[in-house]
DNA sequence: TATATACCCTACCATTACAGTCAGGATTAC
DNA sequence: GTAATCCTGACTGTAATGGTAGGGTATATA
């Protein structure tokens, strides 16, 4: 069973992308920065869920990615996919060859158990998270510090500019 | 979410446990035979169950391990926990310290999801794996696989003590 | 047309964990 | 005493993760 920080900083960025879905195409530099994931790494993984269908990307100053679909028409459990290998419990893939060519003892409970968490998240999708209120209040504070952080760096750059002038 | 190779062969061990029940304590080495685990990881595996209290171990000849308790009385998902820290799908541990000392956008999403494993996990007990024919199938399948084996070796000793004799 | 912005791609690397080995002990039935 | 068994700790090869580096390519805007 694989779900370990790329498969949730994927989620992450793609719910960020979901907030925002309204402002145009949103550059990975501004995932990047409200969600703290290097932007390397966010590279790497827009990668696969470009090639996945998840998003499209729009190229050249101004770009960024936008969802490819309708936000309740993608759900956690593809994402997941997308970028990790897959989300099974199992030794064996799914294939059963886990003891020596046969199942082993415990096959069927890894399989159920496989079936129980991708049912779960097969039923969540961006939307219904767009429209909880705990995660509303999560963004809203990202976007505020995204936006002092920014507020600063200008003032910055205005002090720098007059100095130089 | 930490679900690997180790957490399946301990819950694989104790439902080998569980099955042999009635034969007294039960070897690591016969563990390792039917299950075809190594027996210094068995022995890894099984320190820790013991320190959670899941077996109780009889030293010496004829000793081995025995479940500290009913088989109806424990369930898989104290198993996963003895050997693996946790079974949780934060990144954080569940301190929701997961993006700079506060929780992230996802916080509450991976919460939701560890509840849901968990709950599914602790539903299931030894006793049920046990009484499920496609389990009992598969013990029995290993079970003469192991006797066919132990046939084979003592013929061979018995070959070997003859050429000797 | 120059330039800055942004996506795109490949190779590389440090750390960590898993899965397993090895070597030696301690305990106890026979 | 000896063999079977549990018990413990150190060690290791491999693979994955999480991330860096350094190049590209496309395109909006001045």
């Amino acid at each position: 069973m694989r779900l370990t920080t790329k498969g949730r900083y994927a989620v992450t960025a793609m719910l960020d992308l979901a907030l925002h879905a309204d402002n145009g195409p949103i550059s990975l530099a501004g995932i990047s920065k409200r969600q703290e994931i290097s932007l390397s790494y966010l590279e790497q993984l827009f990668s696969k869920l470009r090639q996945n269908d998840l998003v499209s990307s729009v190229r050249g100053p101004g770009g960024g990615y936008r969802l490819s679909r309708s936000s309740d028409e993608i759900f956690v459990a593809q994402i997941v996919d997308a970028v990790n290998e897959s989300i099974d419990a199992t030794n064996c893939g799914g294939t059963g060859s886990c003891r020596n060519g046969e199942i082993c003892l415990t096959h069927h409970l890894w399989c159920d158990l496989s079936d129980q968490i991708h049912d779960f998240l097969s039923g969540i999708s961006l939307a219904s998270l767009v429209a909880r209120k705990d995660i509303q209040e999560v963004s809203e504070r990202l976007d505020k510090e995204e936006a002092l952080q920014k507020a600063e760096a200008d003032s910055m750059q205005r002090i720098s500019a007059s100095s130089l002038g």
